[in-house]
DNA sequence: GTAGGGCTACTCGGATAACGGGTGTCCGAGTCCTTGCGG
DNA sequence: CCGCAAGGACTCGGACACCCGTTATCCGAGTAGCCCTAC
C-alpha cells in the first residue's frame, strides 16, 4: 500500500496550472523546472493526466499543459486516479473457494464479508480525496506558504507565460 | 496503490483461526493447505502477525499459530497494518522546498496542504478498516457462506484439531 | 512589397532499459513426543 | 515396573533467489512560427 511518489508530482503540477491566466500554458520542461524534477518521468506523468482529460496539451513552440476544466471542478480523486489507475486497492482472490471446504462456485451468492470491508475502507478513501477540489486546494496553498515564496513563484510565472 | 495479496491470506487465517477452540492451535502447513495457498510464503505472513502480537506460535509437535486474544479484540486495520506496514500510503517529498521558487527550510512552519489531505484520506481508510474487528467479519462471514461449505470448514477443523 | 512554401525549433506521445520491493523458496533453530535403556 | 535421557519428527523463524511493476530514459510524431524565395 504505496502511492507512487508521481502522484504528488501531479498534483503539484495541476496546482501550478491552475495559478495561469487564462488561456496560458506550461510546457513539461518548464514544470520539471519549477519543481526540480526529472523532465522525461514526469512527462510520463503529465501524459496521464491528458489522457485522463484533466489537462489540455498542445504540441508546438508555446505550447505545454493546461487546465481542461476550471480548478474547483477538479477533485483530488480526479488526479490521483488519472495517475495511480481506478482500480481499487484491494482484489479478492477469492481464496476461500478453494481447498478441501470449496464448494461449488455457484453456491457464492455474495462477495465475501473481507472483500466488502476492504472495499468500504477503499470507498472511504475515495470518498476523503473526492471531497477535495484543486481549488480549496489550491486557496489553502496560499495561505501555508511563506509569502516570499508566493513572490517568488508570481515572479517566476510573470516571466515564462508573459 | 495496490495492496499486496499476502494481506487476504492473513485475514483469511485469522478468521480461521478464530473458530477453533480454544487452546487449539493450527500450523502453517495446515492453514496452507485448507486454502490451498503455497506455505512458505504464507509461513513468512503468519510470521508478521505474530512478530504483531495478533497470535501466540508455538514450535514443536502440536504448536502451530492460535489468536493471541479475543476476536472482538483484533480489528481489521491491526491484521492489515501487520503485513502491509504502519507507514502511511502517502509520503510527501516535500518538492515545494525545490527549484526556483523554494525559499528556507525554516520559513515552511506547516505541512504542505497536499500532504495534509492525503494523510486525511489515507486516516479514513485507517478509521474505516478500524471499526470492524475479527468477530463481527467471522459472523458476516457465517451468514455470507454456503451452508455446505460451512459444515465442511467445521467437519474439516475436527477432523485436524481432534 | 507581398504571398506562398519549406524549414527549423519546440512540444507531446509512445516505446524502450534499469532498478527495487513484493513474491517465492530454502535451510537452520527450537520444542515436544517417543522410545529405549538402566535402575 | 518406573524414571530418565537420547533421538527423531515437527514447527517456527530468518536468510537467500526471482520476477513483475515502478522508475527512469530515449527517440519519433506532430505543430507553430519564421525565413527565404519567387512573383
Amino acid at each position: 500500500m504505496k502511492l507512487n511518489e508521481g502522484i504528488e508530482w501531479g498534483i503539484h503540477c495541476c496546482g501550478l496550472l491552475a495559478t495561469l491566466p487564462e488561456g496560458a500554458a506550461l510546457p513539461t520542461t518548464k514544470l520539471a523546472e519549477f519543481f526540480d524534477l526529472p523532465k522525461d518521468y514526469l512527462a510520463k506523468h503529465l501524459q496521464h493526466l491528458s489522457r485522463a482529460g484533466l489537462v489540455n496539451s498542445s504540441r508546438g513552440p508555446g505550447g505545454g499543459y493546461s487546465l481542461a476544466r476550471p480548478a474547483d471542478k477538479i477533485r483530488l480523486l480526479d488526479i490521483v486516479e488519472a495517475i495511480d489507475g481506478k482500480g481499487p486497492s484491494f482484489r479478492c482472490a477469492e481464496i476461500r473457494r478453494r481447498g478441501p471446504s470449496a464448494v461449488g462456485s455457484e453456491c457464492y451468492q455474495k462477495d465475501c464479508c473481507i472483500s466488502r470491508a476492504m472495499l468500504r475502507a477503499d470507498a472511504a478513501w475515495r470518498q476523503s480525496l473526492a471531497s477535495v477540489t484543486l481549488a480549496t486546494l489550491c486557496d489553502e496553498s496560499k495561505e501555508d506558504m511563506p509569502s516570499e515564496q508566493f513572490q517568488k513563484a508570481q515572479a517566476w510565472i510573470e516571466q515564462e507565460v508573459g
